[in-house]
DNA sequence: CCCTATCGGTGACAATAAGTCACCGCTGTT
DNA sequence: AACAGCGGTGACTTATTGTCACCGATAGGG
């Protein structure tokens, strides 16, 4: 279990740097890590000398280096984002044995950007492009749950059209809906946008900790029941913060419904 | 010399990951550091880990992962450019006992944005905030060398305004003064913007390899020689070539004056 | 179709770097 | 002045790494 290299250790340090914590004593990081100064010493002199770290003259602290600016540079170019999350929505397709698909948000709107079909005969379609009301749908309502709450104002504000009988056309009932949302940590959808088509969606945030997108899966309706929706849920709430922390991203203290069991920050 | 930490060799891997290399496989790796394929993979395993690097699903490569994102988000919100570039101002100051200053590129002017006044009596002072010409001054003809030739085009397109006896006014000669910066490295002023005021300057790079500021030294005409001029222009340029570094980027292979000696990236 | 070359990855032993601790010089506090 | 904290050093024991032989899978060539 504690598969411990040297590497491992040391890029372990960096784990007790975020944003308020930007810079580091070497005492302090000992005392965090819990190894031995001298033990940090030696791996903090490493990655400074590879630019992973910055010591400051005048106070000696430690903080980031230059390297990480150009990795993220390299990263940015060589990986864009539909080749990452690509994987994850596939993987999520395989476990929910449903079809899954990632939204990005596009103005008021959710765009479908991939799509990953279920395995399974009988199976809900969906079309690459489609545009997605953010009232009456679960990627909509999972955006809404997690952004700025004047952005649910707006959406709620005006009368909402009905794309089936099951959409959820009151104001009130909308903003119910988002606060079971917010609880859950996941949204559900009973055919409000198509009839007979269930989904769970869960929020996927960008590096200013607001929300880019959406991960959900959609269900024959027949299929779905509480136990089915409840294990969805987590998957999708699993792949979501996974497609978070992909994007060098990181999940906001406000969201916190499950824990990513093996996470690359842990 | 050598001095091999572990971590130090698995940080030394990346430096094989390039925007021409973008992904790596395990055995290309290991050729490349010239260590064995057991010992990569360890390393590169403690990596994927922490997120430094990702292996792709499909053909098992290696590339960088997405905590370079992460940290250079940290590392920019930790570290403004100006505490990176201050100490660098201080320090060529301090080597060179001369009055320094650091010019960012500004529309089609460079502004002081940094200065260290030499530590002797006769000295140069600069005022921040200055907004320094592109063909008449040490600075500018850094950015010029290295910049697009539209750039140095439109600089000595219209008639040139003197600000000393000894200004250049003639395109052609601007155009001149240009190569022989090229090939020395770093540019040269004498009193062409401030009489009596000779300097030198070299380039820094953004992100993007193009020139985003300079570092320069200005000196008292009657301190300036020939052997001055010589060992000031080493230091501005190593200087310069730090704060591009120090800023995430990386000098462009067509500026290669000098080696950087303790290079991090080396 | 088999033969070969190469890939990513594993396991075990000898070589070496890391864990540990005592100590140094320095700085700021009491 | 004594103290406690810091960053950093040196030396010794122990655990990790370097090395190499090997595995199964895959791809290409005869």
């Amino acid at each position: 279990m504690a598969m411990s290299s040297t590497v491992d250790k040391a890029l372990g340090l960096l784990v007790h740097f975020d944003e308020s914590q930007t810079e580091i004593g070497l005492s302090d990081l000992a005392r965090l890590s819990g190894a031995d100064k001298s033990a940090v010493l030696r791996m903090v002199n490493a990655m400074v000398g590879h630019g992973l770290l910055d010591q400051r003259a005048d106070n000696k602290k430690y903080r980031l280096g230059s390297a990480c600016i150009r990795w993220a540079q390299l990263r940015e170019k060589a990986t864009p984002t539909e080749q990452v999350l690509r994987p994850i929505v596939d993987q999520l397709a395989n476990d929910s044995q449903e079809t899954t698909h990632c939204s990005l948000l596009f103005g008021e709107r959710l765009v479908i950007s991939l799509v990953a079909e279920s395995p399974q005969i009988n199976r809900v379609h969906m079309d690459l492009g489609l545009l997605l009301p953010l009232a009456a749908t679960a990627s909509g309502l999972a955006v809404l749950a997690y952004s700025d709450p004047s952005v649910a104002a707006a959406a709620t504000s005006s009368t909402l059209p009905a794309f089936t009988d099951e959409t959820l056309t009151d104001p009130d009932q909308i903003r119910a809906e988002i606060q079971d949302t917010r609880q859950r940590g996941y949204s559900i959808s009973k055919g409000y946008f198509e009839a007979q088509v269930h989904s769970v969606a869960a929020p996927i945030f960008g590096l200013d900790g607001g929300v880019v997108g959406t991960l959900a899966i959609a269900s024959p309706a027949h299929r779905m029941n509480q136990q089915k929706e409840l294990s969805n849920g987590q998957l999708v709430q699993r792949a979501a913060a996974e497609a978070t922390l992909s994007m060098g991203a990181v999940v906001p203290s406000k969201y916190r419904p499950i824990q990513p069991d093996a996470g690359m920050f842990s």
